[in-house]
This record gives C-alpha cells, sequence and structure tokens, in this order.
DNA sequence: AATAAATAGGTGTATATACATTTAATAGTA
DNA sequence: TACTATTAAATGTATATACACCTATTTATT
C-alpha cells in the first residue's frame, strides 16, 4: 500500500476538487484513514486492532475504577462502535473483565487485567514512537488544526 | 446520536492529552467521523452508503468511459477497501454495470447505467447543499487545512 | 516455446460499523 | 402499588474493512 503518498491529489488519483473545502473534507477522511493505518500497522503485532486499543485506554483513563460499557461508548471517538463486541474479544484475549455492576443490574462493568495494563504500556510507548516519527506536525500547527477543526463541527 | 458537540473534550468525554499533536490527532479521526456520519444520513434515503457513493463518484469522473477494478481501487479515499463487493452491490441495484475488457481478459470493467447517474445527480446536489449548511469552513481555512494535514503525512 | 513471475479480480474469514430489535432492570407516573 | 416509559447491554443483520488466498491471464525470462 502506498503510504508515502502525501499530495492528496496522488493519493486519490484526482485532481478535481469543487473547492477547497470540497478538498478539505477529501483530506481529513484520507488522513483519518492513513492515520488509523500506521497505527493499526503498529498494532498489529500484539493482536490488537485499533478500536480495541482505544476501549483499553478508555479503561486506562480511569484505572483502577471499573466503567461501564455506556461510559466506554460515550468516550469512543466513533460513536457507533459496537461496545460490548469489542469487548467480547478483549475478554477473549484475557486484557479486561467483565463484572455486573453492585447499583445497577442493568450495568456491566469493565475493568483492565494486570495483561491489559501490561499490553497497553507496551503498546502505547509504540505509538508514540509512531507518532514521534511519523506524524510531522510542530505544536503550533497542531493546535492550529484543532482550531480549525472544531470551527468546521460548530453550529451556533 | 449527538452530532452537535463542537469541542473535542465534549466529544470523547475528556480532556487528557498528550499534547497538542496527539489532540490533533484524535480530532481528525473524529472529524472524519462526524464527516462519515452527516453524510451517510443524507445518502440512506438513497439507500446508498458513503463508500457505495464514492465508487459512483470516480466512475462519474470517467464517465462515459469503463474503468477497471484496479483503478477505482486506487482512487477510494480508504485504500483498503474491497472493491469488487462493493460492486456487487452497486450491480444489483442496477447502478452500475459490470463488463470484460476487451484488452484483458483479467480486467472487469465497471461503467454507470442510467439509474447510477440519475441517482448521483440526486444525491450530489443533496451533499453539496449538506457541506454549505454543515461544514463552516472559509476557502482560506480549508487551504490551511489542506497544507497542515499534507504536511502532517509528508516523509520527506 | 515453455516455464516462472506478476497482475487482476474474486472469495473466505475475522473484526468493525450502522442500525434495529430484544431482554432485563430501573425510574417515573397515575 | 400497578403500569408505563426509559435505560443498559446484548444480539441480529447488512455492509464494510483488513488481510490472506485462489484462479485466470498476462508478462517476463530462459
Amino acid at each position: 500500500m502506498y503510504l508515502c503518498i502525501v499530495k492528496l491529489e496522488q493519493a486519490i488519483q484526482s485532481s478535481k476538487f469543487k473547492n477547497e473545502v470540497h478538498k478539505a473534507t477529501l483530506n481529513i477522511l484520507y488522513t483519518a484513514w492513513w492515520l488509523k493505518t500506521i497505527m493499526s500497522n503498529e498494532l498489529k503485532e500484539f493482536g490488537l486492532t485499533h478500536e480495541q486499543y482505544n476501549v483499553l485506554r478508555i479503561l486506562k483513563g480511569k484505572h483502577p475504577e471499573q466503567v461501564c460499557v455506556k461510559d466506554i461508548s460515550c468516550r469512543m471517538i466513533e460513536k457507533s462502535s459496537n461496545v460490548p463486541r469489542i469487548i467480547d474479544r478483549l475478554v477473549i484475549k484475557k486484557l479486561v473483565k467483565r463484572a455486573d455492576s453492585p447499583f445497577d443490574k442493568r450495568e456491566t462493568v469493565i475493568s483492565l487485567t494486570q495483561s491489559g495494563i501490561t499490553i497497553l504500556e507496551v503498546t502505547t510507548e509504540k505509538i508514540n514512537e509512531l507518532m514521534e516519527t511519523s506524524v510531522i506536525m510542530k505544536s503550533q500547527d497542531a493546535a492550529q488544526i484543532n482550531m480549525l477543526l472544531e470551527k468546521l463541527r460548530g453550529t451556533e
């Protein structure tokens, strides 16, 4: 696959954009795919998918607290992720464990196992290194991107 | 679903970012999901998925030429899309047709049907309207985003 | 020409997305 | 209290992603 391609025009073999805004939407979609792909390549050797990693990260943020499925869902980057099934796979790999909530019997609460913590430390280290080397972005540029993306999603 | 949420911190219920660059990567991933979601909502009433729409757009760009599966694949925003199966669904809906290539018997060439052209005109109109109203971006900001995203993917 | 290597497209499988439905439990209301 | 509405999680289905593998055909090499 062609992950070294820089220009959008080359990446999607097209230069017919309606305008700069149209090009920007395609560029955002392509860059997100590019980011997910390079991250997934790194996670692959640990048998983790990008989404499983996202769930583990969310659990880490609350550790050693248990987190219910709903709270994990609303912290996911992709809101329509089907969290119960992602957890199924993490349970099989013994990276997280399910338990009944003592407060609300409808809830299932999830927490990291020791293996989950360990794999997360190693993979996070790897992902951070990857970001250092593959994502060329000065802090100021990143802040600019953050501002522009939040502006474009705004509806006020 | 909470598509009106603007700030990333609210969207993913977290404000623990390693740095601005880390936040920017999450912001790009979230914005891509947000864009795909609002576009898919619009396409749904025509029974099209975002990826099917992408294939139709690529065919439109070459129409009335026929395009082989490989050429469609390398023009897709998400490179790992399984194009033969997306085409399967478009064929069932009679929006595209398959034919054997006269030059290379390994190739299948795809082209839009009249219904394909019609549905594409209507949906593109809808998507353009949506972009006008939902994506708040001045041409200059868009150009800035394009520059920054291409810079961050760069490896030279 | 015969064989090997490369290529195009299709197929199989595991995982994920998007969305609807189901079940159990809780909260709210007459 | 009884009934209704809401909520949490799980489950079912169609589509898509990611990746491996297969088959037919073409290209390259000997």
